[in-house]
DNA sequence: AATGAATGAGTTTTCATTCAT
DNA sequence: GATGAATGAAAACTCATTCAT
């Protein structure tokens, strides 16, 4: 409670924010397997001995900025999808957003996939096969909460609610493929994605002639 | 000609064949970024030098692995794919023969993953952004080819040929995404993402009624 | 300023130093071919990779020993150079000082000849081909600064400068060579050069009868 | 005795003699250092496992590789020296000789020197600390005869034989320096070499004005 | 005579981490 | 809070050599 204690967090925090951007920068310019602490170092301007200090580990360093890039994208895409009347709209924003969100920051996206298809437990259990269906992954909760309540308000029709949860959140993930950014921006995309998962979710007009 | 200069050739290929199996065994259990050659050869029950013997260096080996992994999977889905007799045909076969493939040889699927998503270039380029439009991706190309003739036969309706493209492949990779695979076998997801796309490939019927 | 700063500097400077000192004696001891960053670690009683943090690289160690050692040598030899009223004295002292040191470390001259003679750049010149005319060699300068004179003093005769610098510098260093130095003292050696020398550099007195 | 043997002595002596000239190549390309059998090999365009099998280990080509070269280099001078009718003319010849087989095969010097200066006995005893006087280097032996016949012949004056003749071989030596041998042809410096040692093993002309 | 296959030993270098200051 | 110094471990790679063929 000392303003020592606060001033001393408050400089803490600063350093931390600051490797962790470095961290970013670094996982963007020479990947997760080349990313030392020394690399990262090198680019915050600092020691390696204080990266260790701060974060315990590498992999304290590395956790705390998946779960950085989690939250911010997060917390990005839901409050701009809160916004929506009804689920189709959300839907349509959630897709929207998250693109948005790509473009915006397109190098946090680069960290966030480095590390989740690199980074692995002591057990060596891949990040990429960690998520227990209730924990973490914020936006593939909120994503499958739209896509069930349109089904029960009937916006939406008949399909499995985590195959086109997945399927979406994947699809979204592909604008950063090789030559689909390029060839088109954020907003071009997110219009041609909700029109397919439009007409993917509707309550199949297809066999009603 | 000579039985010496084939047998000896067997030998070789027999001895790459082996390494680059234990290397898929060694991408499943301990991850690209652990699998230093010296893990690979206790897997495979050889010195580390005789990787360097048979590969060059270490990248010789990988690149010689995915390129492996990429052509029994292409080879796995072409040949089903073929059979269909309309370009909805091929592209149901194509899903399932794909979620088939994944489902048979989970580990080359994962290896295949660790690989693309974690090797990069001396240049330090991602490997998952490497496949210009043309080149590599037979699977990709195969895809872009079924839904262009499909649009060109009417049987499809209006989208984006790479976007559609790539969220069908993407969906397809989702079947291996946690919780997935454990709940619904191949067969089930395989038939689920057709019906899904069998909705949004359709000629607009949504703005039909 | 602090005494921080200079104390970690006097640490590092030490630490190279006697790094330094290690690679003289592992260069006698076992040569250029065989002296590893192992085989310096252990004769300085450190770790590989102690020396890798102070000199960057195994070339860069061995660049800051051949400088050290070329230094050492010329400001031995020009401070007593200098002392001399006359060319011909100064030669004099030349070749005797030269010697002195050969003779008081040989172990550095030792070391010099196996880092010239072995080392060469990424690109495969050998050291022993690098020093253009200007660059570097600084007693090859001075000896041949100290012959110049002399000619325009008018007491040496005519000779070319480089030819003559290069071969007494050569007879000097053949004082290490097999059964000289077990058979010469530095002292008798560098008289006897001497008299080679004066009669070689003197005006040609042999052809005026 | 039979044809057989014969046939396969000249195989061999063939085989060996290309492989000689191979390490002669790769000492100059890459030095000693980098003189590996896999190079040397690759140079030849042999199997590494044949240059084991005709000369035992690799120190066994590096023996009969500086054999050659010392054996070719005085053959050729001392072919050439033996026509010199009286000391000086000898000496002459000698000088001029040496320079000119530098000119002629600068790449077997540099092989020489390159395998003098680096290679040890397995206990560590440098090359060029070897040669006992008595043993190996005909020419330095040749030239200290000359130089002893000319001093009891009283055409030369008093000097140290060892020294003499170890500069007057260092001072050829050195055509190959830095900077010499673009500056100058064989034939001028021989001329200048000459005149320089004519003065320097003269009968104390200098003391006679 | 010749080679491909194979390896153990050894190379340099980088790494994450610890510790005294 | 921050760093320079230091290290053991591990990395990829090269080497000379052996051996079966």
């Amino acid at each position: 409670m000392s303003s020592r204690g606060e001033e001393q967090s408050f400089i803490s925090d600063a350093r931390r924010t600051q490797i962790i951007e470095a961290t970013i920068v670094t996982l963007n310019e020479i990947g997760f397997v080349r990313a030392s602490l020394a690399q990262i170092a090198k680019r915050a301007g600092i020691s390696t001995a204080l990266i260790s200090y701060h974060f315990g580990d590498r992999m304290g360093l590395i956790n705390r900025t998946i779960q950085t890039l989690i939250e911010d994208n997060a917390s990005f895409v839901l409050e701009r999808t809160k916004a929506g009347r009804n689920c189709r709209e959300r839907l349509h924003l959630f897709i929207i957003s998250s693109l948005e969100y790509q473009e915006t920051y397109p190098e946090r996206f680069v960290a966030l996939v480095e590390i989740v298809f690199n980074a692995r437990t002591p057990d060596n259990i891949p990040y990429y096969m960690l998520n227990d269906d209730n924990d973490a992954e914020p936006l593939l909760l909120e994503l499958r909460t739209i896509l069930r309540e349109g089904q029960e308000s009937g916006e939406f029709g008949d399909f499995d609610l985590m195959i086109m949860a997945n399927t979406i959140q994947g699809a979204i993930g592909e604008h950063a493929a090789p030559g689909v950014a390029t060839r088109m921006d954020a907003a071009s995309y997110g219009a041609e994605l909700v029109r397919i998962f439009d007409r993917a979710v509707s309550p199949l007009p297809a066999r009603q002639p």
